[in-house]
DNA sequence: GAGCCTAACGCAACCGTTTGCGTTGGTCGA
DNA sequence: TCGACCAACGCAAACGGTTGCGTTAGGCTC
């Protein structure tokens, strides 16, 4: 409760000295550093940020907007943010979406239009012209986590080459009768992710020659329970697929279930292979394109950090990496 | 970027006179606020957060300190914080344990030492008396999610409670052959959940004569990964309880997938209860005891909010609401 | 028409820190 | 011995709002 005025009446001497010693800057006696700092802790000293930023214009906080915290991959890049920026020294001011698909009137109207965050990490957002607009005028740094956004730097996992590795492995392994477990998350912001993959599942899968049958094509919508009743409803047909694959690894975790129940083997009567890197998927021996969203969030709060401090901002893409675990659920088909 | 002052010079009119026309204060005529907002909106006007705190004491923020955000319970919690938050016109600022089970240097080391937060929303994490005692000396409300904190307002369910409701459901169908799921999440920050469930369960099935063998008792360490494999383990065995409970839906719907893949049947072979109301239960037609964890932290905002602004607090435990929602998962044991 | 009231606005101090610059006293080199 | 120089510290003006109180002018009452 104690302010710098009051530290530096209690030892008689001015407020700029304790606020120098107090920060480490030189002209200051080591003695009265010591001084000071050990009459702040008696006097229970807390510093106001408010206070600080109000000169120096820097909050030390960075504003993190998200589609729907609930979701798997935006819990984990937020984690990731987190992390980085409590290392950085930096707090994390939170917009959670939360199914409201409006922007403007949610993370505008809020602190974004009261100074309080130096910079913004946006998670798999698309905006309209007038909120890019209203970016620009807050001069912020910004950067995106997800699918490549043009205006700002971003940092994502490239959804065309991920889905490419994905079935590179199941068509090497001979697998000619694919299923889709793929479709649309409502609650997501951005719909390009999910086009993207699904798209470059046609196109390889024609490329190869594969049989794709149109009721292979499962609406999941990103969700394990939805993608486990799609699955199921899949297998109880008279035909079905050799191979599954899965646009992330909650939904080849609810197919994998969904095929149990159905009284078959994984993957002796059916592979299956996601994507995504799941923390789960290990103990379901899923096979998976691993993508780390921890990393990217990591990354993303590194980024902003350096460009808060001063850093040019680079604008374009940066591919996250993402990498093959082979796991039990996918084998060479039996038939 | 423009100031209040710059507003002021701009209509040759003072600074307090804008300030209680943008704030819709008495003391301004009509006129005069349409134009103070007309010029304000115009220089693009962007109050400072940091400036008003300042003066008046309120930063119109609360800090959230979660565990693990990652985990289901908490994510939910936080969504359902900000919500209401949101709504009250608050910010907040983001404190992610992440396994890292210092509670001190995490969180005091950044914002609350800096003033940056009127409240402080804690949910699920046990504190020292060290900790406890730096609480008290920042002097702002804090109130408790989760297991009953004897030093805070706490709202969270009975877990005696509801496990004893889920216990008469299985009991009351018949079941007297049970196993059990449970374990302890290492990346929680409180044991008192999982203990006082596995004890409910205990005690409960003991009391009705019902037969459970040691070996029916599975770690899941709350994750549905692990509730797989450890399920998995059970049934590959030659004997096997009748019903399932389980401490988490998660568990629950990781057990249910288990079962398929040993080839035996929800609920003809085994039923399955899980405690929780997951989001993705109604596609696993689980037999669940439903709480809200959003509406539980929508209900800490509310009441932080309310003590910020004056309400005096009340130091007692807020039993959460919780509900059987019966599917298909349960029924009478078939044999 | 004098006195009073009130609406509408200005003045200036204040919130807690930071920072540029000015002021000391002492050390050092020539 | 005398500037020169520097380390160590103080002064005071910001930063951008908020707020208690003072002032003014117009309207009202009796």
């Amino acid at each position: 409760m104690a302010t710098i005025g009051q530290i530096a009446a209690e030892l008689g001497i001015s407020k700029s000295t304790v606020s120098r010693a107090l920060r480490g800057l030189p002209g200051v006696s080591q003695d009265l550093i010591d001084e000071v700092k050990a009459v702040a802790e008696r006097m229970g000293y807390v510093p106001s940020a408010a206070a600080a930023g109000l000169t120096t214009g820097r909050n030390y906080a960075v504003g993190v907007v998200v589609p729907a915290l609930t979701r798997w991959f935006y819990s984990e890049v937020v984690s990731g943010v987190d992390r980085a920026l409590a290392a950085a020294g930096y707090d994390v001011v939170l917009y959670d979406m939360d199914r409201n698909h409006d922007v403007g009137t949610r993370a505008f109207a809020r602190s974004l239009l009261r100074k309080r965050v130096d910079a913004l990490i946006v998670v798999a957002t698309v905006f309209t012209e007038h909120e890019l607009a209203e970016f620009d005028a807050l001069e912020m740094p910004v950067i995106a986590v997800g699918p490549s956004a043009p205006q700002f730097r971003t940092i994502g996992v490239d959804d065309h080459a991920i889905m490419a590795a994905a079935m590179e492995h199941m068509l090497g392994l001979g697998h000619r009768q694919l299923g889709y477990v793929g479709g649309y998350d409502e609650e997501s912001l951005s719909l390009a992710s999910a086009a993207d993959r699904e798209h470059t599942f046609m196109k390889t899968a024609l490329a190869a020659g594969a049989l794709v049958q149109p009721e292979w094509m499962l609406a999941g919508g990103y969700k394990q329970g939805a993608a486990m009743r799609a699955t199921r409803e899949l297998f109880s047909r008279d035909s079905w697929p050799t191979g599954l694959v899965c646009a992330s690894d909650e939904m080849a975790m609810g197919a994998i279930c969904a095929i149990h129940a159905a009284g078959k083997r994984v993957p002796e009567d059916v592979s299956v292979i996601g994507i995504d890197g799941h923390e789960y998927g290990a103990d379901y021996e899923l096979t998976t394109m691993a993508q780390n969203p921890q990393a990217q969030g990591e990354w993303a709060a590194r980024q902003v950090v350096a460009e808060i401090e001063g850093a040019t901002p680079v604008q374009e893409f940066e591919p996250a990496p993402f990498t093959l675990i082979q796991r039990g659920s996918t084998a060479a088909p039996g038939r």
